[in-house]
DNA sequence: AGCACTACTGAACATTTGACCAGTATGCCG
DNA sequence: CGGCATACTGGTCAAATGTTCAGTAGTGCT
């Protein structure tokens, strides 16, 4: 669909961005290919928005949005062991997951945020110890696998509600069901997991 | 490191870029924290490049760089039947996995790519059905788990040299080893997989 | 008390930058 | 042939934007 020079003006703009940062102005991309006048690139600015390449943003400098620019999250990896919510503390962060966020189906403003797992009781979903998992702030629902505050203590399980009543199901026949006696939390739905080999 | 204020600026930046595609102008930044002048922001600026949390570009519009904005590569994600290494024809890329490349532990010029699973044979080390599996273009080791183009068909297992021969392990009881009876070319070495939760 | 750092107000300035108008030339389609 | 899209030259203009100077106030450190 695109034409040649448009595909050169739409590579330049993304290599542009990926090695300097930031998104080149009209004027730099002229400059790059020769052009007498800022009109040129004005054009085909216009052209690669009207077949949906790229957004423009009228009147803002370096306005350029490209489809692949932003779909990418920092996803906060909390340690193996979630004090709480991670709205709260920000700064505890171990490090971030830089991962394109429309991978996971994820709602408009939903806060996600990462957890390493630590032990092998949800192995039957394929998760194992060592996993990110990436957990979003939704309402559980029956049969999600959610990160659970249960009596003081942080574990990965999938939920099932039994007769009106929460119960945690590990998927690994070495571990068994918990109740909750005194408190439930949960502090996040899994959306999904990435492992890296060792 | 960052005081409070400073941390609310960066967030800013962060989630201003994720929503709109571009970086905040300063008088954005000024409009958004109901600041009297711009020299506050630009005083935050400073201080946030001071202390390593962002880069500014001298002189450019919106010229600031958030360190992990970049850091992204696009890993080619190929169909569950791979007809060839990728280097042959990146057209043939079904998307894109956008994912920090330091995560996994890649060496210097390594090229990568993404396969979804099909099947549940390597079920034992983790690896279902539709995950999306990355690997390495590097020579293979005994014990790597391997995508493999065994007599024509394209498979992922654990790769085993057996007395000197390599034997392709599923990690799934119901399945058998299976032994090249003319052929056996590896494609690449798993280092890593995402699933997305359905 | 003196100094450095944070956190601003207020104003002015020079550039950077997108947008726009007027033309020219080529090729394609009906 | 006219109309439309591509691919430019050349130039102007106003708005967007980073930068800087001068000054105030609070806090913590030594």
């Amino acid at each position: 669909m695109l034409t040649k020079r448009q595909q050169e003006i739409l590579r330049y703009v993304q290599t542009h961005q990926r090695e300097h940062g930031v998104i080149p102005s009209q004027r730099e991309i002229q400059a790059h290919f020769g052009f007498a006048s800022v009109n040129a690139v004005d054009c085909h600015l216009a052209a690669l928005e009207k077949k949906g390449a790229l957004v423009r943003r009228p009147g803002i400098a370096r306005g350029l949005v490209l489809p692949h620019a932003h779909p990418v999250l920092d996803i906060p990896i909390f340690g193996t062991i979630p004090a709480g919510p991670p709205s709260a503390n920000e700064q505890m962060a171990d490090g971030h997951l830089a991962i394109d966020p429309t991978l996971f189906k994820l709602r408009p403003r939903e806060e996600v945020y990462s957890l390493r797992v630590r032990g092998d009781s949800m192995e039957g979903a394929g998760i194992q110890d060592g996993d990110l998992v990436v957990m979003a702030c939704r309402p559980p629902q029956h049969r999600d696998i959610v990160g659970a505050l249960v009596d003081g203590e942080a574990t990965l399980k999938r939920l099932v509600i039994n007769r009106g009543k929460p119960v945690l199901m590990p998927e690994n026949p070495n571990y068994r069901p918990i109740v909750a006696t005194e408190e439930l939390r949960i502090q996040g739905v899994y959306v999904g997991h990435v492992r890296v080999h060792r």
